[in-house]
DNA sequence: GAGTGGTCTAGACCACGAC
DNA sequence: TCGTGGTCTAGACCACTCA
């Protein structure tokens, strides 16, 4: 039994991208949806505050929830989304090579932050993804091994993030993410097709899963030009 | 009369941040808060969901709500925010140079998303940001006169939103935002400090009122070592 | 088993927009 | 005035964690 929100908020979505309504227009009010969907108007709420905050609508007091346009850019990547399941939406032309895995100890390699009891250590994985025959970004990750106890090439080869939430069955909670411009390191140079650019893109971030621990440090670098970010926010209220 | 969801959220940001809790302490539990602020468990809910969203705890089934650590990077740019109060939350030793304003004809300018009737027309202002004495910012904004009638360099001088939100009694509902990295143009070139940098860090968005009508477009070019872009997600849900 | 957060209900009153 | 979304309530049942 799905939760009845998730239903129809997941309805209501399939019905906006099949052009029910376009845009500007006003989905049925509250009360009508709860009369059509079978319940209360607080759950028909929750599943139009997702629709809101997922950028589908806009609502106005007094007049309705209209439909408003979120695809302006093409390329989504506002949240937390993982390479593998980028390329698969976007259709890329891409490949992973798994360039190094190693098993750390994190006292040795300023990972301080990732370690929780002293005998814990580190995976850490090094990337390169190569879209349309060039080597445009290098991933490097972090895991501690309280939660990941085992990293195979296999693994690293396809997804982590498939492995983590539907092998070992770990829920991603929230992460923190930082982008900077950077001047590439030797690394980079070496492993990346950076043709003269004299910037990389850095994406740092820190992923905690469902229970509010750290689990993942991640640094993404990207060729400036094979960089694009996308956010969708509303304004902050008091 | 507050809200009274705002009320309590307000109250416990006042108690997470004058630290009453530490990290990875639990909130008291809905029902205990419940009675303490002598109202209904939902209302809690509401006030702990904000507190969620906006990274201050993570909510565990069977425990409680966890207090995280939200501000492991220092600069906190994550969702809608003006420049102002950017430079005042920071402290920063800044400087706006109002470089020019026109009013312009959109269709000539292919503006045209920013049109709604063909006799509206638009608001440009170029401003040139300038932090410690170098000028690093060049913000180019779009205005449709349908809702900011009249710029004068003294508006754009301050606060823009200031003017917008308190003056003109506009509410900004959401923004759709794009941050690419690109080569100089000829206008960055000249009206900022480059120092030999080859790229910029270029933010485009597009923001929205309350009623969902487009109303602002905007460009922000950056100098790359002075970029830095902050964000806090939560994996999304099915 | 006790306590936690997650979902859902049926109803109430309010602020706002359109007519 | 009527219909809209915004807030708030009191209560119910469930799924989960932990001792």
């Amino acid at each position: 039994m799905q939760k009845k929100y998730l239903r129809i908020y997941n309805d209501l979505v399939k019905r906006i991208q099949s052009n029910s309504w376009t845009i500007g227009d006003l989905l049925p009010s509250e009360n009508e949806l709860a009369a059509q969907y079978d319940t209360s108007r607080e759950t028909i709420r929750k599943a139009l505050d997702l629709l809101s905050q997922n950028g589908y609508i806009q609502k106005v007091r007094g007049k309705g929830s209209v439909i408003i346009n979120r695809n302006q850019f093409s390329f989504p990547v506002s949240g937390i989304e993982s390479f593998t399941e980028l390329t698969e939406k976007m259709a890329l032309n891409s490949r992973t090579i798994v360039h190094s895995i190693k098993y750390l100890d994190p006292k040795n390699e300023s990972m301080e932050i990732l370690k929780g009891n002293p005998n814990e250590k580190v995976w850490n994985v090094n990337r390169i993804r190569e879209i349309d025959g060039e080597k445009v970004i290098l991933d490097k990750d972090y895991f501690n091994d309280k939660y990941i106890p085992l990293l195979t090439e296999e693994i690293c080869q396809g997804s982590i993030y498939n492995y983590i939430e539907n092998e070992l069955g770990l829920v991603i909670g929230f992460a923190q993410k930082e982008i900077v411009v950077e001047n590439p390191t030797e690394e980079d140079r070496e492993l990346l097709d950076l043709e003269g650019f004299s910037n990389v893109v850095v994406i740092r971030s820190q992923v905690h899963l469902d229970d509010a621990s750290l689990f993942q440090i991640t640094e993404s670098r990207h060729r400036p030009d094979k960089f694009r970010f996308v956010d969708f926010a509303r304004r902050v209220k008091n």
